[in-house]
DNA sequence: CGGGACCTTGATTATCTTCAATGCTAGTGG
DNA sequence: CCACTAGCATTGAAGATAATCAAGGTCCCG
């Protein structure tokens, strides 16, 4: 367990992803940002590539992810693999309990989590109808919901050019309210096999729906980051209505 | 802890379902149910097959089944459709904000609702670690929770055979958790259309892949009702380790 | 008996997977 | 510096799965 900073890779506070979530949902007071600041810390974990974090979220009931990225998935007797979620910065992780078996959790880069056990159980009993941080987490575990039904919808009706533009649109939604990114691009360091098992695709096929992508000037990929120079188009070929993301002024 | 037979005629309570549901979670005390009775009452509403109850959804925050079987599905402007989610009495149905544009809510069946305002700001609010009701409760959000995750592992990597299989042992748990029905049987009122709309299928391969299943003596299907005789063979069918579904004793 | 909703079937086509190479790039050790 | 390797991206060809199109068929109900 290296418990080496994140710090020297940004200066911020490694609570600053998440911090900008829930702001995006309430005005937080100052006693909102102390209690996330107190509730998170310690207990840091630095992932390798494909490190699994089973057992540590089996260990500690919720992790922040403070840098990189990490997958949750179902995977079959015969190899095949579904990822379920792609987690930021920003996330937190909890123990996929309830989901039956063969579920697991792994670093998709090189990643750090924290323990995050007491932010989490404060904020889950907080039940004062008047609390912004609470009510900002509700409606950031309802957002999350709601990223479960999409990807349901993704799955089943649609075909793999829109269910790619579709993911490709979500994760900018998610980046950009987590202030990852900025309008336009999305960080995407992770291999098209991933992109694949996510999609419910083939590595192939994926390689191929990219490259139409490509073509047809929806996207720019290269090295781990993606433009999205037709956020336009790239919204009609999702089949998303306008009003189905958040608005990127 | 009622032992009593299925009986879709029956006189029986309607928040009964609810109630069997939370029982298996938690040993539940005179106080919690009487609190379950109170929160639920009034306000009921019939709905014919087709009925949309977006709007009635919109007036009250939570609706319980009574009756009948509901569909949550997000529809694409071409008409594609994809199910999300197969309600049953005992299930609260709670508006889909958040889910984004296009998501509708409708009766598949005759069915009844009622107001469950109370019971659901009540158990939402509900956090006293002692509390059996709001323990039960929490356990039944994370098993619908589990189910969005099965039904995306279902759509992205199973085929029509496993994901039927997968679906109908999905079912199978759900009614028997609700006190619906015996083990080895299932109730099935609706359309091969809708049930190709939940597993992302045309309804043509729909019926091919029943019949398949058929013919392999994994389903005796007629008349909106289901026997599944050979519950091992229809587990391995789905791909699912025997330790994934509840036992069924 | 006519109509409508649903189920079933056959033929054809589209989408996506699988299999098998090949290319590319970065890192490694001689 | 140069093979050498490993991981990832790309390509072509063939095959499987599922969609689409177009009829019938069945059952129920008014």
């Amino acid at each position: 367990m290296t418990n080496q900073s994140p710090s020297e890779f940004s200066n911020e506070r490694p609570t600053a992803p998440l911090e900008r979530l829930l702001a995006g949902y309430a005005m937080l007071g100052h006693s909102d940002i102390e209690r996330i600041r107190e509730g998170i810390a310690g207990g840091e974990i630095a992932h390798g590539v494909g490190a699994l974090l089973d057992d540590d979220l089996r260990r500690t009931p919720a992790r922040l992810i403070a840098k990189g990225w990490v997958a949750r998935a179902g995977v079959l007797a015969d190899g095949r693999r579904q990822i379920v979620g792609l987690h930021l910065p920003g996330d937190l992780l909890t123990p996929a309990e309830g989901e039956g078996g063969d579920m697991t959790v792994w670093a998709l880069t090189e990643a750090i989590t924290i323990d995050a056990g007491r932010f989490w159980r404060a904020v889950e009993n907080e039940t004062a109808p008047d609390s912004r941080l609470g009510a900002a987490w509700r409606q950031i575990r309802e957002v999350e919901r709601a990223r479960l039904v999409h990807q349901i919808i993704r799955l089943g009706r649609l075909t793999a050019y829109e269910r790619t533009a579709h993911l490709f649109l979500e994760l900018h939604d998610k980046q950009l309210r987590a202030g990852l990114t900025d309008t336009g691009a999305v960080q995407l360091p992770i291999t098209q096999d991933v992109l694949a098992d996510s999609l419910g695709l083939s590595a192939v096929h994926m390689n191929r729906t990219l490259q139409q992508l490509r073509r047809d000037g929806l996207i720019v990929y290269r090295g781990g980051q993606l433009l999205l120079p037709d956020l336009r188009g790239l919204r009609q070929a999702a089949r998303l209505s306008s009003a189905n993301e958040a608005e990127t002024r």
